[in-house]
RNA sequence: GGCCCGGUAGUUCAGUUGGUUAGAAUGCCAGCCUGUCACGCUGGAGGUCACCGGUUCGAGCCCGGUUCGGGUCGCCA
């Protein structure tokens, strides 16, 4: 290897001030331009940014021929002296100077690389992971990293600054009772026996508080073995806290405090607080989702007082089947969706079980309906009245016996449409709390109540009674969710730290006495030896990234993130392992059927 | 597990009704070029059209299956 030249200066650094100073610079090849043998421009960069280096007057005849042979993604090192270009460029940051090589060292060359080292290189996703080091050399991807890298640095600050003790919890823990599949792994000592992969630190910071911590937090690494989306992987990293002593006001205001703070430091942007509050009911009904997007209207209303009556079967028989008919009005849009586009918008609600659409369109010469054999115009008149509607707005309505239905082809219209309209501006952020989630929800699959956010979850002390009845659904929980422009940022609620609740709430639950003492009889043990009141939150990490980067995609701000398969396909991980490896930890594998 | 979209030079893509030797841009290689910065000019190399099978005189294109990637529903306490 050629000499090591120690490096005095980043890359994107050097700026008029450096004028006339010796430089050294460690990088990579971004560019070279030759104009032929005597002058050869060329483009170093460093996770800084990029310094053009000339190689021409000033530059030793050697060095110049050694600079011919320089190629994209070369490492090399340079050093030379900084000189005010002839030519300026004000597209680079380091544009007005250049440094006139007088030593160049090669350090490794490079085989033409799979994907270009450029932000606008649209290469497909899966070179870009096969890639991966490659694919970070890019400069927004650096950024990305330094961004995040600040991130994990307002958080310590921010709660080491309000007395929050940092703890890290197991990473070899016990698997959950309920929930998400875990990620098993076996023990060698303890044949047949097996760890998970936390899911969250949920139970551990519960017992901190029970030990006397009362502040904790933690950036924790959580795994979860389901189907990915494009803001969910496997792995991911959750700001974990829980306070003691506490209500739920009290641990909104911290939050309300860090939030600030997060934006300020991130963004430069003034977060109002308090934050809004919607409770689970007003979103749902006012928005058809548990974490909705405020950057944009078209709420959700209800038609049932205006159709109960109506000659339109499927609206009838919806709400006498216990169900909804709601409507969104796409005001002052309806000249952007044609007869077509509306066919499609039907289409894409039928994955929530919406059998169908109703349109009205309110137009210069009158309404029209894909209903308007059913209504009267006067009937039609009165929705839009519902609505506020004027020329140009596209009512759409979606009836179901079963309200979710209606909330989620609802909630998914709103937005998909907005987002087609282009009103999701990315550098707007619009915060609120969504509280008071119900204590269950019912599972069809497991034919009982499961708890919405998780069993140690306190209900409202106004709803306890309902536990003792057969009206679960009218148990509220002292839950709540941080939602960011449609993104689940982050939730948690007040615990429960009454063993008699917590019996309580696990005989609603439907767990025997053997499960909850084999899945966490430690847990209820604990707070047999004085409980406090305690509550936490965990906000998504690489949630609150995305954000902060403006992206949809989760796999941007994870340095090494999986494919839609749980695969790493850089590593190809996971794999299969030896058979003396399984004997070890006394596992077989069954034959692919 | 279901549904939708996609797979053609290193990369991003085009490819007509099924018809001769599959194109473009960019990248790469070589030569020329002393102020470029998306450098320019000239030339060149580069293809198992994802895979298997079928229909056909003839398939990148049509049909069936498989596989890989992406999105999504279920799922995600």
């Amino acid at each position: 290897m050629d000499t090591l030249l120690k490096r005095t200066h980043y890359c994107g650094e050097l700026r008029s001030s450096d004028i006339g100073k010796r430089v050294t610079v460690d990088g990579w090849v971004s560019k070279t331009r030759s104009l032929g043998a005597g002058l050869i421009f060329s483009d170093i960069r460093d996770r800084s940014g990029i310094v053009q280096v000339v190689f021409g007057d000033g530059t030793p005849a050697e060095t110049v021929a050694k600079a011919a042979s320089l190629r994209s993604e070369y490492s090399v090192g340079v050093t030379g002296t900084v000189r005010e270009r002839e030519s300026k460029n004000d597209k680079l940051p380091t544009g007005d100077i250049e440094i006139v090589a007088e030593e160049l060292s090669l350090y490794s060359e490079s085989d033409t690389p799979p994907i270009y080292i450029r932000d606008d290189d649209n290469v497909s996703g899966e070179l870009r992971l096969k890639y991966r080091y490659l694919d970070l050399r890019k400069p927004m991807m650096q950024n990305m990293l330094a961004v995040r890298s600040k991130l994990y640095h307002v958080v310590r600050n921010f709660f080491y600054e309000n007395g929050f003790i940092e703890v890290e919890t197991p990473v070899l823990a016990k698997p959950t009772p309920e929930g998400a599949r875990d990620y098993l792994v076996p023990s060698r000592v303890n044949p047949g026996k097996f760890y998970a992969l936390p899911q969250s630190p949920q139970q551990f910071k519960q017992l901190l508080m029970i030990a006397g911590t009362d502040r904790y937090f933690q950036i924790a690494k959580c795994y979860r073995d389901e189907d990915l989306r494009a803001d969910r992987q496997p792995e991911f990293t959750q700001i974990d806290l829980e306070m003691s002593y506490v209500d739920q006001d009290d641990i909104l205001a911290v939050q309300e405090a860090f939030l600030k703070r997060l934006f300020k430091e991130m963004r430069g942007i003034d977060i109002q607080t308090p934050l809004r509050r919607l409770s689970w009911d007003e979103a749902m009904n006012t928005y058809g989702s548990d974490k909705p997007d405020l950057r944009f209207g078209f709420e959700l209303h209800d038609l049932a007082p205006l159709v109960k009556d109506c000659s339109f079967p499927v609206f009838r028989d919806a709400l006498e089947k216990g169900g909804k008919v709601m409507g969104i009005d796409i005001k002052g849009y309806s000249d952007k969706f044609s007869r077509k586009d509306v066919d499609k918008l039907t289409d894409s609600v039928k994955v929530f079980g919406a059998k169908g659409l109703v349109w009205i369109r309110v137009e210069e010469d009158g309404i029209r309906s894909s209903v308007s054999k059913f209504f009267s115009e006067d009937e039609l008149r009165a929705i839009a009245g519902e609505f506020g509607a004027e020329k140009n707005d596209l009512i759409l309505i979606v009836a179901s016996e079963k309200k979710e239905t209606v909330w989620s082809s609802l909630g998914f219209l709103r937005r998909d449409i907005a987002g087609k309209l282009g009103l999701l501006d990315p550098n707007r952020f619009e915060l609120l709390w969504v509280v008071d989630f119900p204590m269950f929800e019912w599972s069809d699959e497991e034919g009982r109540f499961m708890a919405m956010h998780h069993p140690f979850t306190s209900p409202k002390k106004e709803h306890i009674h309902y536990l003792d009845t057969d009206e679960l659904d009218k148990v509220y929980a002292d839950a709540y969710d941080i939602v960011i422009n449609g993104y689940e940022a982050g939730g948690g609620s007040i615990r429960i730290h009454d063993s008699a609740l917590q019996k309580k709430i696990f005989e609603v639950l439907r767990l025997s006495e053997d499960d909850i003492r084999n899945r966490f009889g430690f847990f209820i043990d604990a707070f047999k030896y004085g409980a406090p009141p305690h509550g936490g939150l965990a906000y998504g990490l690489d949630r609150l990234c995305m954000l902060m980067l403006g992206t949809d995609d989760i796999r941007q701000v994870i340095a090494f993130p999986k494919n839609q398969n749980a695969q790493c396909v850089m590593s190809d991980a996971p794999t299969t392992v030896q058979k003396k490896d399984l004997d070890l930890l006394s596992i077989a594998v069954k034959e692919a059927e």
